[in-house]
DNA sequence: CAGGAAAAGTGCGTACACGCAAGTTTGCGT
DNA sequence: ACGCAAACTTGCGTGTACGCACTTTTCCTG
């Protein structure tokens, strides 16, 4: 169950996978962004070019893949993890922010070299979205959902919770607070660079991720209460 | 004001975009979608294939916009002229819904044709992205919210609302709703289209751009309630 | 353990996105 | 009316994304 698919087949993957990120990173901070080509990056990591395709659909997503590698599991798992007594709400505050304060300490090199390009910025804040999905489960487990990867309900029955599903709808809006937080960093982030702070203000991440969040909060309230009355 | 950049450019700018999408849509409907050469589309339209890639970044962008057309504008237009009196929220819905059954009705057989390919529906479900920047500027005004784009507060104030701007929050909301909305329309269509029913469901999608803003409706009163206290 | 199905890797070919450096049009100031 | 500056268009070249057909690896089942 934990590893679901079989064993040496998901192994190898997941083996190439984070090495194509890690010689993409490595290059990129080697040489600049600008300067690395999909062949350096599968020659470094020892696949043909064809085969880096298969797993990243852009160069700038292998080099941020090595940053945010597994954030979505890790937040989705710390929403989960949460004690059934705390609120929704906290909960996901809390498993956002610490999930994205750790690896802020990690690669600080390698966010440094995300806000010189453009296209890395953009990048990484669309790797916000990719939490979307495992929140969904995450969300709708504590909601008491049965299956919110279901089909679109076609019939009469609505079921006990409004709409198409709100799990799914809260986890987009979760996603999208957090972007929003990561564009905001990004610029904070390159407004002191260009001045004189040659250092990510990385302690301020949090504050804005929960700043980011707060307006969700009554939402997620309401949810959970709605929940609850079933 | 109204439209901002002098006169003659931006028209001839808005002429050649809207002639490269009709021409991108035309050509799909006739030919098929996989058919269609960036090269046509922009011989159709009297333009070069690289001035095709000033305006759309892709293919699907071009045919999907024939369809999407300043949406954006229309609903951030609607949300703003709502009378002061009605809540944000139900401001928010009846503007999104308006705008949205609409062009359901326009362009029948494009939708038809948006749901046989899955980058169109990739393409169609990501144009919901595009509402989120001119709505923010129309939450932000119901909100009293001064300058929503201005820098990121770099100093010890944080204004008289929560955060990093909480408009931009719930406007990426809000966006992200209805691209849940759109998603579980467009399975729903392929649903009904591989059973018997050729025609799109175009009845549901407000009622399921409504139970998908549901679950925000509580942080939409929220940050209101927020808002007239100061 | 053998055989076959499913999945991952690979090479090739095509279409495409986009930076760059002209050339051309538009708009504004005087 | 003139001319300059900014904006739009265009051709070219490079690097990239991805479908397709094929080979190799992995896994399951009898």
């Amino acid at each position: 169950m934990t590893t679901r698919r079989t064993g040496l087949r998901e192994q190898k993957k997941q083996a190439t996978r984070e090495a194509l990120s890690a010689a993409a990173l490595r290059l990129a901070l080697e040489r600049g962004p600008d300067n690395v080509r999909v062949d350096d990056i599968a020659e470094a990591a020892g696949v043909s070019p064809r085969t880096y395709n298969n797993y990243f659909s852009s160069r700038e997503q292998a080099i941020v893949a090595a940053v945010t590698s597994e954030r979505e599991v890790r937040i989705a798992a710390a929403v989960a993890g949460r004690p059934a007594g705390v609120g929704l709400a906290v909960a996901v505050v809390e498993a956002v922010v610490d999930q994205f304060t750790a690896p802020g300490e990690a690669g600080r090199d390698a966010l440094l070299l995300i806000t010189t390009s453009p296209a890395l910025c953009g990048a990484f804040v669309d790797s916000a979205g990719a939490i979307e999905g495992p929140l969904v489960e995450a969300i709708a487990g504590r909601l008491g959902d049965p299956d919110p990867d279901a089909g679109p309900d076609v019939g009469p029955d609505v079921g006990p919770d409004a709409g198409p599903h709100t799990a799914r709808v809260l986890a987009a809006s979760v996603a999208a607070a957090v972007r929003v937080a990561l564009e905001q960093w990004l610029r904070a982030a390159a407004a002191s660079f260009t001045a004189g702070g040659l250092v990510v203000p990385s302690g301020s991440l949090p504050e804005l991720l929960r700043a980011a969040l707060a307006p969700l909060v009554p939402a997620l309230d309401a949810a959970e209460r709605r929940a609850r009355r079933s």
